[in-house]
DNA sequence: TTAAAACTGTGTTATACAGCACAAAATTAC
DNA sequence: GTAATTTTGTGCTGTATAACACAGTTTTAA
């Protein structure tokens, strides 16, 4: 049995997290219902205002969840990587989405229905709980978010979103260049900054040497100063 | 029975959202375990980076949870009126505090094990679900917050606040006299921004016959236009 | 392969807001 | 009831950061 080109072997290895925490029977459920989609690099996975009908599981690639404000600027709320789950909080909270998803590289997701979840949800405890836990981290994510992003400046803001995309995603094999090449613009709607003062700030935090540039691929230097810097804000 | 000075009957009726979901022998356990605390004007219900022992429900009084950010400017994260349950969230994410309580005004909490909670949730599916409603409704409001906060101009984000305040704890006898008395510094908190800059903002609103202040007494008088003033930013 | 579009970089200007100082008023404490 | 403290209000100054303009570079498309 395959869904698009995946077994529902290697799906299940994927989403184990909740996999393990079926039953023989809830398990077919859902694989009975699963779907795999791929998204092309800033391909649009889920719009503000929409409905909620799926979760999303991201099997491969990179997600931002974001969210326009005032005048078209754009604010990234949080990146997923392999495997996560995302966009069940809308249909939980009973409305529309109110934010947007899109795919920062190609990505492949995989979706669940949330009328499957929510069967599975009458009937096992353990399932509740995971997702309890999940909006809990996430809402203290948010609440520590929104206070760095209003007070820390710009330098301060800078760093700690560079900070955040070596632990969300990692570094190469030298240890210290970030797995993400983001443009200029999202490093700015990551740090709540325009594009020019991404740009200044990251050749300033490059002349200090606390990393490196060459063109989107960003090497960390000094951890410790960085640190430093995205703590006093 | 009683605690402190409450009936269980009384209690019972406060938290009614929580109490209808439970059987018989999870009420009797919920009762024995119910502990109630009276909170001073000003006085702190608990603090950033403690560790969460109680599930909390505001049983009368005002309380605002808020986060000391950069060189001790502290921003008010939301509001609680009765009845409603907060400092969950800590307990779940198996973390600490990351923000802190404290009342507006004089104000009586029931205090719950967060223990007791986990006993019932392991046999509750329904008391599951209203953990992951009610996580899933403040973290759609995080995540709007953290916009508002950052792109929106001072102007934007005081009508914000004022409008957040009438929705919250509503009006009195005359319909338009917010309910909520707060310091201009609350106020500022609320909407991040500095005391003096809520102060002149304010009087502003009151200039252009937006609202009318008396004190801390703050008289809504045309809210389309404050409306119109948040939503633009 | 060339044109078009998007991205990156830099300098200049404009401005929203913070920071500070100080006075008046209101509240709290003794 | 008087002093001390906190809160409110106002003006002035400084600065962080947005906004704009433009040029060079890279990527995408046709």
């Amino acid at each position: 049995m395959t869904v698009d080109d995946f077994s529902i072997e290697e799906i299940a290895e994927s989403i184990t997290e909740i996999w393990q925490l079926l039953s023989k029977e809830q398990r077919k459920l859902l694989a009975d219902h699963i779907t795999v989609q791929k998204f092309k690099k800033n391909e649009m996975i889920y719009c503000e205002d929409e409905k909620p009908t799926h979760m999303m599981c991201l099997l491969s690639g990179k997600v931002k969840i974001f969210k326009d404000g005032v005048g078209g600027r754009s604010q990234i709320i949080r990146v997923m990587k392999p495997v996560e789950y995302f966009a069940y909080r809308a249909y939980f909270a009973e409305g529309y989405y109110v934010t947007a998803a899109a795919a920062f590289e190609p990505s492949v997701i995989c979706m669940i229905p949330m009328t499957i979840i929510t069967r599975l949800l009458n009937e096992n405890i353990a399932l509740c709980q995971f997702f309890i836990r999940q909006l809990a981290i996430d809402l203290g994510i948010a609440d520590e978010r929104t206070v760095n992003l209003t007070q820390k400046h710009i330098r301060g803001r800078l760093a700690e979103a560079l900070l955040f995309l070596k632990e969300s995603y990692g570094v190469e094999e030298d240890e210290s260049t970030l797995s993400i090449y983001l443009s200029r613009e999202d490093l700015a709607n990551l740090s709540n900054m325009t594009t020019s003062n991404a740009i200044r700030t990251l050749s300033n935090f490059a002349t200090e040497k606390l990393i490196t540039i060459d063109g989107r691929k960003i090497k960390i230097i000094d951890e410790e100063r960085l640190k430093k810097i995205s703590k006093i804000g």
